[in-house]
DNA sequence: TCAGGATTGATGCAGATGCATTCAGTGCGA
DNA sequence: TCGCACTGAATGCATCTGCATCAATCCTGA
């Protein structure tokens, strides 16, 4: 009798908690190390900078980050504490806000951009060919349903920043 | 001239971030819909379980786990708070300590493999034949300088007691 | 035009986490 | 056998997270 989880999909499930989380740790260190923030407020940065005017509502952004409402929103707290966002109201829709990036955030943004791409190329590019780093995207999109295609860019179009 | 990181492997970095933590969450979902304790919860009580004699020193599951040490001491504290393993003193090493899986913890852990090894399968399982699942742990192998056997092997042994 | 429901964003609270430190106990070398 | 470095485990503190809830505004349909 078969398996209800074969023996392959339970390795491979325990294998992407594994090392997903061992990676992401090694890429967390090295930011940190290296005296940067952690890499969500990169991910935020980039989302901003990225948009057209350098703003987005709050709303688009949790949407962008896949992160829940309140994490977006102290997220945002903290940016603003440190200089590298600020808060403008949005005329159009007055429950609303639009959160723009600052010069310093779209320096910060660069800076850590250095130290992130070293990383991903440390621990996942030199490990795998081209070939096979995208075969592993493949199978993983199999899994997550896709990760959206804005998404999926966050880091390529970073890197023509560096 | 050729990014640091190639665009297949940020591509891979990115979809092992946002795959993996997708899965997660919706595995955690399913046991905290079926009023079960989170997923480390179940580790530690199948590491128990599966040691000879149904206790570990905390180094030990520690190791088993990847978790800090404190992370470890803490887990511990809120098993033996909800009475499934208990704390016996070590008569070898009187710094150290064991901690025995209790038959309340037993009966859990194996009540939890019924809604987690379900849940592996709706969100790994059945998207992935088990080539297609052998090769994504080929390739996730490649990034994580390979998770130990008896890591590799807690889910599948799993499966056994179901 | 107004009631009622939906959306946006913030926040109080409880629990979890990371970090550094502490304390007890061990074992080795002088 | 003493001193000292190391190991095993716990804990105080600050921060972070998850959850539920709130207030404000917006939208829709009668």
């Amino acid at each position: 009798m078969k398996r209800k989880p074969s023996t392959e999909a339970a390795a491979a499930w325990i294998r992407l908690m594994r090392v997903q989380s061992r990676v992401l740790d090694a890429v967390e260190q090295e930011l940190k190390k290296a005296g940067f923030p952690p890499l969500a407020w990169y991910e935020a940065l980039f989302e901003l900078s990225r948009s057209p005017a350098g703003e987005l509502r709050p709303v688009e952004l949790e949407k962008q980050m896949t992160l829940p409402q309140y994490a977006t929103s102290r997220l945002i707290d903290r940016l603003v504490d440190e200089g590298l966002a600020v808060r403008r109201e949005c005329k159009a829709d007055k429950r609303g806000q639009f959160v723009e990036i600052t010069d310093a955030g779209r320096d910060l943004q660069k800076k850590m951009w250095q130290a992130y791409s070293a990383a991903i190329e440390k621990h996942v590019g030199s490990k795998l060919s081209d070939a096979d780093a995208a075969k592993l995207c493949g199978l993983l999109d199999r899994l997550g349903c896709s990760c959206n295609e804005a998404q999926a860019l966050a880091v390529r179009d970073g890197a023509s920043t560096r």
